[in-house]
DNA sequence: AGCGTCATGCTAGGATCCAAGAATGATCGA
DNA sequence: TCGATCATTCTTGGATCCTAGCATGACGCT
């Protein structure tokens, strides 16, 4: 067994994931000693693991005082969506000329997945469980769309920066849906999705970067909105 | 005594600091004792700050292999100005409209000692010690610059993540200066700070946002062909 | 009774130790 | 003489141990 990765890459692999699917919520402390017998190593690779983590701004450190999960002021949330709207648009300016129709099919593919899990939010069960669900559904389903995008611009380093612009605020994803005013919201998210796919297949690449763009700071009405829902409840 | 700071956090910047400094070139493998006894602590810290500065992008660990100094390839380093292009002329808008007299001042100094950084360079004396000096003084002078607009702008992901950007590239720069063409190219720069200064004096963001992202783009060129001169020679 | 101080316990940071994997060079065979 | 294989050495990755700093609670003083 040739291990081409190191314990300390994995385990800050499966802490990023219990962080952005909320197992450990924002402003939490972890304890490097229940982390380390959690995965069963020894606390040094924890701790370089979550050396990555804070480099990577998911978590912070207090010298002598450990780490805690980051917590993401408003203005801060704005941030994270400013840049991702910027790198995403980019990179999808960056994919237009790149799309070949095999692209074009997945891309429309992954649309159709997210329209489902869309449709499926919004017919919003009573049950807690399912709706927890449907809502990670519906944000994976948003991400493959994305992901299609960032495969075709080819461009690792945009892929990279604007991912960790999206994980910095996937932790904060309530996603508690909200009445007929976000329903009117997440409608036109997935109809912003279809535009983008169309300027893409019409090679228009300016237009793909403005919509793109326009998309991603829509999506962040969208969270705000329904964070704003969720305070109140 | 209290540190505030971590040993892995103060090696991690003083290990950056050599390898933007090109004292630790692209492609040199770092030896973890030998930074061990460089700065007289054990390994520990030392490991944990080459895992952060891997998260950053700056040197790439290869398990069981060690690290090593990353190199980017043409299309990594196009793919950074983008990424920075983007990113800086964001932080450009952002800054228009909190721009305040003071910073204005604080701005026209620092683009003053810019322009004295690019005339002493393109004096250009035949000693190499001098040269690489004054090629020095005009990086630094050239960020003061771009510095005064982050600080202004008090957006700090964007400001972490465009800086990062910059870093990964800064190994590169050997910036041996080239002919006339080349003169051209840094006398275009100062030109277009001014610019983007008169763009923020008069309040206009989306004017200022479009030169900065010339600008970036600009440096990119003026990089690429320094590098080419460079390889030639 | 309230506040300040000190002692004890707990957790993180750093050092040292051990094991496992890769490179290098020597030796043996063709 | 050239190549392959095996042993040795070097270096990294992980575990354990030690130390130092923060926190908390008890005790004493005002």
């Amino acid at each position: 067994m040739t291990t081409d990765t190191t314990k300390a890459d994995e385990i800050a692999l499966r802490i990023e994931e219990a962080i952005v699917s909320g197992e450990l919520p924002p402003g939490s402390v972890l304890r490097q000693e229940q982390l380390s017998e959690r995965f069963a190593v020894s606390r040094t690779p924890v701790r370089e693991a979550l050396r990555r983590l804070a480099a990577l701004g998911l978590v912070s450190f207090v010298p002598n005082r450990g780490v805690r999960v980051r917590t993401l002021s408003r203005a801060e949330l704005r941030e994270a969506f400013l840049v991702r709207a910027e790198l995403e648009s980019l990179a999808t300016e960056l994919a237009a000329p790149k799309l070949t129709p095999d692209d074009l099919a997945e891309l429309e593919e992954a649309e159709e997945r997210f329209s489902v899990a869309t449709q499926a939010l919004r017919a919003r069960p009573r049950d807690d469980d399912e709706r927890w669900r449907l809502t990670s559904d519906w944000v994976s389903a948003n991400h493959g769309f994305h992901d299609v995008i960032y495969r075709v611009a080819d461009a690792p380093l945009i892929e990279r920066l604007a991912k960790s612009a999206r994980r910095s605020f996937s932790g904060h994803a309530v996603w508690a849906p909200g009445g007929s005013e976000v329903d009117a919201l997440y409608e036109r998210n997935d109809r912003e999705h279809r535009a983008i796919i169309a300027a893409l297949r019409a090679g228009n690449g300016e237009g793909a970067r403005a919509l793109a763009r326009a998309h991603v700071l829509h999506s962040y009405e969208l969270l705000v909105h329904v964070l704003e829902l969720a305070s109140v409840a």
